[in-house]
RNA sequence: UAAACACCAGCGGA
């Protein structure tokens, strides 16, 4: 039972619905996490009918499963739905909580998730993150730097969600500041930096970042690369671009359209049937 | 083994 039910959890990882629903359909049995996997993964997966079909036919519903049909209308859009079963449920806890918060927080309805996040019994720190997140993005700094301050506890979620609200409103002096005080940062908080940087056109401040980094990821190579394609320092994007290991389909094109902003329009053909070679 | 949060990385789409 539980291994069918891996088989389904990995199947919809890698979006294989229908693979995950012949292991469905030939189980001897199921239990409550067969059926709320298969409820998310269509969810995951655009059907969100089907998942609905599921979870009205399935035998027993935990806290899990509605918060799971609930996440998957949010995911399609459809939060008046997802708010009645949020009525409904018949227990709370605080993910069902946080997954409705953020749902209204994705349709721009701050004022009224805020109401929900002060409402709700008890709050964690994805809660709390969340909330800050959206503020920040949306250039409210003050009411995120203020919720912020007064969380509990603060994970490297939320210094990351902190230092990007700063740098994608143009404040990279705090940002940089908030970021040098991190206890602890990885990858996407180092990447978060660089893209602040690069974009304030600061992109030598953004390429020591990138030489410091402990580690990182194609979008780190890909938003310094970026920077300087947009800095006109097409032979510095280039030069990195010959030492990016496993360039990928953003690498390129940033270096296509580089060129061809630049008037090489020879050397973006270049790149482009290069790549071809590539793969 | 099932549900919620962070990097506006390039181009494009509605």
């Amino acid at each position: 039972l539980s291994s069918c039910n891996v088989m389904i959890t990995n199947y919809v990882k890698r979006g294989r619905i229908e693979d995950a629903r012949k292991v469905f359909d030939e189980m001897p049995e199921r239990d409550v996490v067969t059926w709320t996997a298969m409820v998310s993964g269509y969810s995951q997966n655009g059907k969100i009918e089907e998942a609905r079909k599921l979870f009205d036919i399935m035998p027993e519903r935990n806290v899990i499963s509605w918060t799971a049909m609930i996440s998957g209308f949010i995911q399609n859009g459809k939060i008046e739905e997802a708010h009645v079963l949020f009525d409904r449920m018949p227990e709370r806890n605080v993910v069902s909580w946080t997954t409705m918060i953020v749902g209204y927080l994705q349709m721009g309805k701050l004022e009224y998730a805020r109401e929900l996040f002060d409402k709700m019994p008890e709050r964690n720190v994805v809660s709390w993150n969340a909330m800050i997140t959206a503020y920040a993005r949306r250039g409210k700094l003050e009411d995120a730097c203020w919720l912020f301050e007064e969380m509990p506890e603060r994970n490297v979620i939320s210094w990351t969600s902190m230092v990007a609200g700063y740098a994608q409103n143009g404040r990279i002096d705090e940002a940089c500041e908030l970021f040098d005080k991190m206890p602890e940062r990885n990858v996407i908080s180092w990447n978060a930096m660089i893209a602040g940087y690069a974009q304030n056109s600061r992109i030598e401040d953004a390429r020591r970042l990138f030489d410091d980094m402990p580690e990182r990821n194609a979008s780190s190579w890909n938003s310094i690369i970026a920077g300087y394609v947009q800095n006109g320092r097409i032979e510095d994007a280039q030069e990195l671009f010959d030492r990016m290991p496993g360039r990928n389909i953003v690498s390129w094109t940033a270096m296509i359209t580089g060129y061809a902003q630049n008037a090489q329009g020879e050397d973006a053909l270049q790149i482009f049937s290069k790549m071809q070679e590539d793969g």
